[in-house]
DNA sequence: CGCGATTTTGATCAATGTCAAAGGTGGTGG
DNA sequence: CCACCACCTTTGACATTGATCAAAATCGCG
C-alpha cells in the first residue's frame, strides 16, 4: 500500500472565490469578514486518490474543509476490518471530533484527488467566538450531520441487506446529485467499489455482489465499475420507503 | 398506551443552582451571565416516566435540557418496529435536529421520572450569537454526541449480538457510574428491559434473551429486572475490545 | 391472589457469512 | 498490439447466526 504524504500547503485561495463558498462553515460570514478568515487558513492541500489526510490513532493539529473530491472515514475493528463511518462530499468539515487535541479516533481517505483548506485546530474556539455567526453555522451544519449518522444507524440495524443497500445507494446518489445535477436516468458517478458498501453496512463484499445482481436483474438499478444508474426510480425507491417520495424527487432521480 | 400531557411549565429554577450545572450547555457560562439565561428559558417540566416528551412527527418550539431522569429516542420504521437511537443522561440537551422548525424526526421518550429545562427554539440563535461561550460549549457537546452515535454505528455493524449486548451494557454502565459512582462491584440501575436493548440494537428480545443468558453463565455480569452488576469485569471487558483497559478503568467497572 | 408485562425455552427457518476458485477489467511495459 | 498483473467481481457449496412462532414460566404489583 502506497500512502501519499501531504504535501505541505499552498497559499490559501482567496475566501471570496473558494468553490464551496456556499457550502462551508464560512457561508454566513459575511463577506467584509472574509479577510481575517483568510488569515487564519493554513493554506489549501492537494491530496491523491487512496491517500490519508490522517490515520486512526494519529494526532494532528488541522482541521480541513473539503474543497473537492470525496473523502471517507473509517475505523479499524479490533480484528482489523474496516468499518466505514461516512463519506464526505465537498463543503464537509473533517476531523473535527471530541478530543481535539488527542489522536484521531477515525482515518481520513480520500477516494478521488482531493483539496481541502487546512484549519489550525488550537485556535478554532476563538474563533467561534470572534463570529459567532461561524458558531451558528457550525451547530446546524452537526445537526445535519447527527441527522446522518442516526438515519445510517437505523438503516444498518432494522432492515435486510437489500434494503440496506438500495438505501445507503440512494442516499449517495442524492447527496451527489445536489452537487452535480444529471440529465434525468444518466449513470452518475459514485468513486466506491462493493468493498466500500460491505464495510460501509456491515455485509460481506460477496453478499453484497449477490444482492446488487438481484437488485440488478430485478430492473432497479445498475451499479458497476463506480457507476450508479437507477433504472426504475419509482420501484427502487419502494424499496427503501414505503412511503413514496413527492413527484419532485423522482424527476431529479431519473424524469 | 397512556401518554401523559407535558404540564404547563413551572418557574424555571435558578441557573446558579441548576443540578446539572457543570455538565449543559451553560457550564461555560461565567456565573455573571446566568441571569440573561434565566430570562430565555421557559421553564422546567415534570413528566411521568414513559410519558412523550414529544412523538416522531409532532412540531414543538422547545428544546429540552434533561435535568434529571433518562430518557431516550426513537423512531418507527416503515413496519411499525421502534429503533432506539440514543439514551439520554442529565445534562443532554434534547431536540435538536436539522430542521428546528420543522416537525420532529425522532421521538422522546421518559425512562424514569424526569425533569427537564424548556427552552424555546425559535430564539436560541440569538442566544448563541449574544453568548459565543455557549455556542462553544455546543460544539464540543455536539461531538462528543457524534462521537457516541458513531460508536455506536460500529458497535451495531461490526460485531455479533454477544459482543453488541455486552458492548452496549458497558457503555449505559460507564456512563451512569460517572454521574453516580457506585461502590465497586455494586449493581447498578439502568430503567430497561430486554426490549430496549433488543430495538437498541437491532436484535430480538427472544435473541437477547438468549444471549444474556449465556453472558451470565459464562460468570461475566448479571442484567435482571433493570439492575446490572458485572462479576468478571476483566473477562467482561474482553467481551468487547481486544485490547484491555487501563487499570483505573477497572477499578472503577467493580474494584 | 390474580393479572399484565416481561422473560424464558424449544423447534424450525431464513438471511447472511465463509471459503475457495474462477472470471473480468484496466493499466503497464515490452 | 499483446501479455501480464493487480484488483475487483462473480459463483457455488456449505456453515452459522439470529429471526420467527408459540407456549410456558416468572415477575411486579394492586
Amino acid at each position: 500500500m502506497t500512502i501519499f504524504l501531504a504535501p505541505k500547503p499552498t497559499r490559501p485561495l482567496s475566501c471570496t472565490h473558494c468553490p464551496v463558498r456556499a457550502q462551508a462553515m464560512c457561508r454566513g460570514m459575511p463577506d467584509e469578514h472574509l479577510e481575517a478568515l483568510e488569515a487564519f487558513k493554513l493554506g489549501d492541500r492537494f491530496l491523491h486518490p487512496s491517500s490519508h489526510l490522517f490515520m486512526e490513532g494519529q494526532s494532528t493539529n488541522e482541521l480541513y474543509h473539503l474543497v473537492s473530491g470525496w473523502v471517507m472515514s473509517y475505523t479499524l475493528t479490533d480484528d482489523g476490518k474496516r468499518r466505514i463511518i461516512d463519506f464526505a462530499l465537498p463543503g464537509a468539515l473533517l476531523g473535527y471530533q471530541r478530543d481535539l487535541s488527542g489522536p484521531a479516533n477515525h482515518a481520513l481517505q480520500c477516494l478521488t484527488p482531493v483539496r481541502v483548506c487546512a484549519i489550525p485546530k488550537g485556535r478554532l474556539f476563538d474563533l467561534l467566538r470572534d463570529y459567532p455567526e461561524l458558531a451558528i453555522t457550525m451547530a446546524k451544519d452537526h445537526a445535519q450531520t447527527l441527522d446522518g449518522v442516526r438515519d445510517q444507524l437505523t438503516n444498518v440495524t432494522a432492515r435486510t441487506a437489500r434494503r440496506r443497500i438500495a438505501h445507503f445507494l440512494l442516499q449517495l446518489f442524492q447527496r451527489s446529485q445536489n452537487r452535480h445535477p444529471s440529465v434525468p436516468g444518466e449513470e452518475i458517478r459514485l468513486p466506491i467499489n462493493q468493498d466500500h458498501i460491505a464495510d460501509a453496512l456491515g455485509l460481506t463484499n460477496v453478499y453484497v455482489s449477490k444482492t446488487l445482481r438481484e437488485l440488478r436483474e430485478d430492473g432497479l438499478m445498475v451499479f458497476r465499475s463506480g457507476c450508479l444508474r437507477i433504472e426504475d426510480p419509482k420501484r427502487f425507491v419502494g424499496e427503501v420507503f414505503s412511503d413514496p417520495l413527492d413527484d419532485n424527487s423522482y424527476r431529479r432521480l431519473a424524469g
